[in-house]
Formats: structure tokens, C-alpha cells, sequence
DNA sequence: TTGGGTTACGTCCCGCGTAACGATG
DNA sequence: CATCGTTACGCGGGACGTAACCCAA
């Protein structure tokens, strides 16, 4: 029972302020307690496109560079960053035509950012310790052509650890 | 000039070995240079949405009791793990019918991707303490109505800070 | 035979690229 | 007026849910 429903999620952190210790007593009148909210948007929260889009930005200090860089459209870096800003609450960027800046809130989020994506890359990394590995090695020519044949069979059985390699000058 | 091409991206490692310190040389002979490659899919690497997936089946080591935790159907939760495996190349759990397990890939990963998903959450805390914060108190009644409004008002204007608070007893 | 993971298939949303717009120096 | 970020819009791909399948105890 949750049949093609995908609500929205509205996530709520309700922060009880702890008593100052001297004067604790439990009196029963109004514990103020703050709910300090935040909307969780359908589909995932803060994503790593999001945040590599976001790095790269803060690298080129220009969403055209950036843009370049990605491999995407200009626009598609800038609805990202956009979004990511609706989604964290802050402004990450100032930008005006002749120049982009970070903001104090984005150079924070920036190294957290950095950090974020090291420790996912780390995933990989730790998995590729356990996985199958393939070291193709070989002068020019069927380099390709092996690399591709390569990928299929890897992909195919990825616990296989396959090796064919061959000295080049 | 990329035109709708978002042609796939094959990465490659290539891992030279250093050459051990005693029989240095550049003897221009024969230098194997192994080539560690990994396929990259379309779009992006490894997404956020899949670690929590896998997390999740972790913890529970159930597929079905995963997704309803997730608030998603099972097969969602079986793609993505298949997915997750074929895109790290290992095999994360070993599935049989009255049994699911971690595999030893599995148990590293596991690790790895709970610390990148906490590092993603404190891209969000980063962000929290720049961000503006609206506390809400109340007692009943209203609740929804003014989180509704709140979240409103705080999407359109994320700086600024609201606050609007009540005591309950 | 039943519990539970996987495959098939249709649908819908999301994100991209192109094009037009807007703002600022 | 030029530069460069943003908004509008249409489209394709990906991810989900439902349903059917399959395998083991």
C-alpha cells in the first residue's frame, strides 16, 4: 500500500534545548521546544551531480567554463546549482555578469562538498580492491578493439579477474 | 559543440609501476604499463540513492522489509542493488531465498558507503548553519497549516529568518 | 506451496539541449 | 552593446510500480 504515491517527505529535526544546568527541575510549564524544519524535495535529497556541478563551478568561477569542463549546456549547470541552493536553504554563488563568487555559506559547503565526493570515490575504490580486475596492456592498434572486448567480458563476469598484457617501448 | 551526443565515458587507470629503487635505470626497454580501466555509464557514477538503497539492505538483510523502510516497491530495491553491483563490479550480497548476506566486497563497501553518505549529510549541516532557520513552535491545531506556510515562505525567500514560536505545555 | 528476489513492461518525471530573454558593467 | 547567467520549452531516458516469473526450503 503506497501505490504510485511518492509523497513528498517533509523531514522535521526538532531541536530540544538542553536546560542550563543550574536550573534544572522539571516544572512543568512550557518547555519551549524549536522545530527546526526542512523540506525534503520528491525523488533524493542533495545528489552528487548536484555537488560535482557545484565543485566545478567553484573551480572556474564561471558557469560557462564549468559548463565546458562537464561536458553539459551552460543552463543545465546553472538550474543544478540553482536547485542545489532551493535544497540546501543558502546561497552558494554571487553572481554578476562579469564575475561569480563564492559566498561565505559556499566555500563552507564547498570542502564539504569535496569531501563528500572523496569518501563516494572511496566506494569505488573499496570495491574495486575486492573486484575482478582486467590490466590490458598493449602497443597501438587493436587497442581499442581489445579494450572494448575487454569491457564486455568484464562486465559480464565481473569476479573474473582477466589479464592479458604485453610490453610496449 | 556537444549536441546531444552524451556519449558514454570509458575511464581509465593507468597505473605505471614504480620501478623498485635498486635496479633504477631508464633502460628504454620494455616498460609494462598496466592499464586499469573501468566502464563508465552514461549519466552519472554512482549515485547517492543507490548507497542508501544498499545500506538499507544491509541493515535489514531483506530486500522486501528494505523497500518498505524505503517507502519504495522491491523490485526498485533489487534494480538498484543489481545495478550498484554491476556498476562497482562486484558482487555485494550473496541472495538466496530464505537468506540474504553480506559478501566480503559487500562488507567493505558497506563501510565505505555509510561514511560518504554521512559526509554528504554534512554537505547539509555545512549549509544548515549559513542557512536562514525558521523555528516554529506551537501546540495542536494550526501545526500543519503554519509548517505549510513556513515552508513556503522560507523556499522563497531562503536568507531569510523566521521565527515564530509559542510555548506548549 | 509459500516466501521472497528477479525480470518484463508501461508510464511518468526529471534533466538535458536549444532558443529566447535579462541584467550588468 | 557585449557578456554571461537565467527562464521557457520540447524531448528522450531513466526509475518506479504493477504484474508475472522463478527458485529454493
Amino acid at each position: 500500500m503506497l501505490a504510485q504515491v511518492r509523497a513528498e517527505q517533509t523531514e522535521i529535526d526538532v531541536h530540544v534545548p538542553t536546560p542550563a544546568p543550574g536550573l534544572a527541575g522539571n516544572q512543568n510549564q512550557g518547555c519551549r521546544t524549536a522545530i527546526i524544519w526542512r523540506h525534503r524535495r520528491r525523488g533524493d535529497r542533495v545528489e552528487l551531480r548536484a555537488l560535482r556541478y557545484f565543485v566545478t563551478v567553484a573551480d572556474e568561477l564561471h558557469f560557462g567554463r564549468a559548463a565546458e569542463r562537464l561536458h553539459i549546456a551552460q543552463p543545465a549547470v546553472s538550474r543544478r546549482i540553482a536547485a542545489l541552493e532551493r535544497e540546501l536553504g543558502v546561497r552558494l554563488l554571487d553572481r554578476s555578469p562579469r564575475r561569480v563568487r563564492l559566498t561565505e555559506a559556499g566555500r563552507r559547503v564547498l570542502a564539504a562538498a569535496r569531501e563528500a565526493l572523496a569518501a563516494v570515490d572511496r566506494v569505488r575504490v573499496a570495491a574495486r580492491e575486492c573486484a575482478g580486475v582486467m590490466r590490458i596492456g598493449t602497443g597501438a592498434g587493436q587497442f581499442t578493439a581489445r579494450l572494448e572486448r575487454g569491457i564486455d567480458a568484464l562486465r559480464e563476469r565481473p569476479r573474473d579477474s582477466t589479464s592479458c598484457s604485453s610490453t610496449c617501448r
